[in-house]
DNA sequence: CCCCTCTCGTGATTGTTTTAACAGGAAAAA
DNA sequence: TTTTTCCTGTTAAAACAATCACGAGAGGGG
């Protein structure tokens, strides 16, 4: 299986293909072929032969593709299941409404600690998740060997958290701060999401749209 | 000024030009060139004077760019000020996070109302924004010239949500649910946020990286 | 077993986006 | 004023991505 390049695209499009097959599945729908989930999704069938080309090909001529096979692939490609270990940074608003809501566990991130400065939060256990000192959070990352961070602190404490997580040997950040982060020279793996930057998109579409 | 059509990728960047000058002002430079500019973000200079070019191009040469020209023109092409008038669906916890925290007015949008179905919250204001009955919304919409909706329902009223609002006349679809929806053959523009891609990607990259 | 249908994977083609190169004109210096 | 420097907008080239077209091989019916 040779991996030369796999374009961003792509990658951006995997997880859909996940989401999709995961509620092929619930329907009980065994085999797809490219023309089908290519109708469900809007996609061409030819680019979801492609796509799934990249990373060496799951169907089979005259049948089409496995639906279970195929979703084990793409979770295994987007690496669920790995069990990534992780903390979450910032007890604010954002942080707390993540950690009550989201599924962490359902796509394969364990998140062992939540840190902050507010002492009136640390000591506190929010949804089985111990709250910390920011203190400690250096230590703790490298102790207990932590892949990922959350970051959810507010727009003045979020540099100084990723110096701190990247002096303790974080891999990659999940943003939610509408900082532009600087990772120095480290090789982090920085995801981030923009609540603002979305809706200003939805703004210039409405502004431009026919009927506007 | 002609505008055949500006792509994707070029739409996807402007709400981050917006940003970053808005920071720039905001430190009291006044003239950037597409060089300094691109070093910021990490972008190379030809980009960026061809992602401005598609709109008119607002710089000068031997000059720059004014940096308050620049972000009045980008706000502009985002449809910032415009005052978009808009309601929220579904007050769980990421509609009630975005009610609390989200500042809508400062990215030019109006929040007039909050919908649900639980009838404990219905009547309730939160952050003065009041909270109706999902029966009112139809005629809400309609009756107030509502452009935009947030929608943070649950899996299993997003659909039926969705057909409501379109039955409105509404425009545009914040989507926070985890669904695909269909909005059938109305023209409403759908911009999600997807929590869970994020996250995947995220995951890929990190099972992907040299240090894996 | 044979034939027909279905559908993948791949190589060729077309289209799109990014990067590079440059002509022209403003600013700044001499 | 003249010259030099700087930097844009635009055109051309390169890189990248999506689509098309087809050979090959499995499934299924007769």
């Amino acid at each position: 299986m040779k991996k030369p390049y796999i374009s961003k695209n792509v990658i951006q499009r995997m997880p859909r293909y996940l989401r999709t097959l995961t509620e092929l599945q619930k329907e009980g729908i065994h085999r797809i072929s490219s023309g089908e989930l290519g109708a469900r999704m809007r996609l061409t069938p030819s680019q979801i032969r492609q796509d799934f080309a990249c990373f060496g090909g799951f169907g089979q001529q005259g049948y089409g593709y496995n639906v279970k096979t195929l979703r084990d692939e793409v979770a295994s490609i987007l690496g669920v299941n790995r069990g990534f270990q992780m903390v979450l940074v910032g007890t604010g608003k954002i942080g707390q409404s993540l950690l009550e809501n989201f599924d962490f566990e359902s796509y394969g991130f364990k998140l062992r600690a939540a840190f902050d400065i507010r002492h009136d939060l640390i000591g506190e256990n929010i949804c089985g998740v111990p709250v910390l000192d920011c203190s400690e959070m250096e230590d703790f990352i490298r102790s207990n060997g932590i892949h990922v961070a959350v970051l959810s602190t507010n727009r003045a404490g979020a540099q100084r958290a990723v110096d701190t997580l990247i002096a303790g040997g974080i891999r990659a950040i999940w943003n939610f701060t509408e900082c532009e982060l600087s990772p120095g020279d480290s090789d982090v793996i920085i995801e981030s999401i923009h609540f603002s930057e979305s809706l200003l998109r939805l703004g210039y579409h409405l502004s431009n749209s026919a009927s506007a």
